[in-house]
DNA sequence: TATTTTAATAAAAACGTTTTTATGATATTA
DNA sequence: TAATATCATAAAAACGTTTTTATTAAAATA
């Protein structure tokens, strides 16, 4: 076992000013006043050992620790990647170090996950996505330990959280669509048991369906859960599959998450079919290469950053008992319209 | 403020099963043996107040916290996610829990969240890409904190590093283009006075030149900082600005990132060039997206979740005192061959 | 049986802080 | 001048663990 040489301790600054260690914590911590000759004493020492208070010591006194930690299920995704930026500015800006937590889409991960961050004294906790479970959630939120859920719909308001509407955006989709006049649109997704994002979205898919009088086909809504592992690839085979089914496509996709809308792209391109020539395609999300892939991705955009950045300022204003206004916070949507929709051919 | 509900502690466990606390503990941590009955009463005691041990206030006994923690320059990178999510499996089987600090390619940035994260007791440290300063990598080496380098060449053999030969895999990228017989070969690439890996991939690029009596045309050389921040339309507009000037373009690009490699794509296909029919394009890195843009990229592979697995396991094994054979360890790359390169029209 | 060893548990110290309480000097008041 | 208030600092307690040392009871030995 490899051993550290010793950090100094604050005993170690006492001594070397010759103070007593109260006095040494009242000069970094400026509790109490100490006369500038001492204080300097104790400055220099501090400069001298090079000392850093411990800050672990510390928490265990005063029960915070600075840092918040956030729960997700998949650290290789741009999409929470983008959100997470937005969080790590806010936390670091207001002294907070993160600690992330990954679940790979597993459930029981979640509750375990949450338990291994608890012991270590973290001050918030941010859920991430998520599945209908929530049992542990709402017992730590009833704990008063500081949680905010972000991008999973909870019918509890007594817990905080940032989403969007997704229902409402879903439809849009269907509207925008159909402002081009089509009228047999498809749609990708993950299966929506689990998962309440998911199936509102699925939701606002056949809403916007019934609004705009298209009836419902089944054959037209393809389930795919490769995408959670990041998997393009899976998409693109079942869609190829799709395509040599000889089955009926619609004139339009929508797609619950830009990753869907890659696979497809290659798998109809690969077909014949030109976009949005022959098939018109909308994404959700707007991650960065939906920019760049050919033709560009119009999609429902997502305020990631903003997202972030929100759920943790109102994370760390519950963690300082701060007032806050609003606790449920529902941010907005917006399509972004680049290359991949048209009027069917 | 608000006040968390108390959790128990180990003297509350103690109190209820009626032993003393060290039992408790030995009970916990199996340190003694403790006669059956007594053993029993603890441990249902555990389970009646639904205790936890406080890892911190261990930490603070045991001088470990079972957490380690990755500090790179961003966290919206696929690349970079993809590493990361090698490490967190290779942490989590092993008991340990990540913490990421994020310096966005700043480099003072890096020495802050280094101290800021060694003032949590962190059990050792993994330190991505980088910037040619590492004086203070050195300094925490030296003073027998854990350290891995990962994704950066640095000189000192005393440092531990997971790494690819990026200057030989460059010139593999060289000599694959020449094998179609390409001569005029351009490179996009961040600016190179602060990063080694950048540097020596250049190196690299200028070694298969010379390797293939090809002379080094500056012109053909592009330099790109935007990437950095994930904004690829950066790449895209100076790109299209390059086209525009009437600049006489090589055959083929190589780009340091694939991340470039979608600008350039979308640049060049809107200029009319087709691909690779008229432009040749090789990336380095092997993101998931590289598969589904049109053409899919070849492009250089790196082992990335093997990176972060290795990368884990030797910090690991070093916090752990463990025997390691090879503590700067090079990693493979690999050409993928996709629909970006062929010979010159 | 008296003494020593061993086993099991309890008590106390330690980790590095902050915070509360105690101390002693100085300044203020009666 | 004696009593009291204030101020600056020191000492001690507390946080929740682990680890070291002490204690007691039982078992083994002489």
């Amino acid at each position: 076992m490899k051993k550290k040489t010793k950090h100094p301790s604050i005993k170690d600054v006492a001594k070397e000013a010759g103070v007593a260690i109260s006095t040494v914590s009242n000069v970094i911590n400026e509790t109490r006043f100490v006369k500038e000759e001492i204080s300097n004493k104790v400055l220099k020492a501090i400069k001298k050992l090079n000392y850093r208070p411990n800050i672990i010591a510390r928490g265990l006194r005063t029960k915070s620790t600075k840092t918040v930690s956030i729960i997700l299920p998949d650290i290789g995704s741009p999409f929470f990647a983008q959100v997470i930026k937005g969080m790590e500015e806010v936390a670091r800006n207001r002294g907070y170090t993160l600690i992330l937590g990954c679940t790979f889409y597993n459930i029981e991960e979640e509750e375990r996950q949450m338990n291994v961050l608890l012991d270590k004294l973290i001050d918030g906790l941010i859920f991430f996505c998520g599945y209908d479970k929530y049992e542990h959630i709402k017992k730590i939120n009833d704990q008063k330990i500081p949680v905010v859920v972000i991008d999973r719909e909870i019918d509890d308001p007594n817990i905080p959280s940032v989403m969007i509407n997704n229902t409402l955006a879903m439809e849009t989709a269907v509207d925008y669509l159909c402002s081009f006049n089509h009228r047999e649109i498809g749609y990708l997704t993950f299966s929506f048991e689990n998962q309440t994002t998911v199936r509102n979205r699925y939701i606002g898919y056949c809403n916007g369906l019934k609004k705009n009088k298209i009836s419902y086909n089944p054959k037209f809504v393809i389930i795919d859960d490769s995408v959670r592992l990041n998997e393009i690839e899976g998409t693109y085979n079942i869609v190829k599959k799709f395509l040599e089914n000889g089955e009926k496509i619609p004139t339009a996709f929508i797609t619950m998450a830009d990753f869907f809308a890659y696979g497809l792209i290659k798998a109809l391109k690969e077909k014949g079919y030109r976009i949005p020539r022959d098939v018109s395609i909308i994404g959700f999300d707007n991650i960065i290469f939906s920019g760049f892939v050919d033709p560009p991705l119009t999609t429902v955009k997502q305020p990631k950053k903003l997202m972030g950045s929100t759920a943790m300022n109102l994370l760390l204003d519950i963690v300082e008992g701060r007032e806050v206004k609003e606790k449920n916070i529902i941010l907005p949507t917006e399509i972004i319209e680049r290359g991949s929709v048209g009027p069917p051919g």
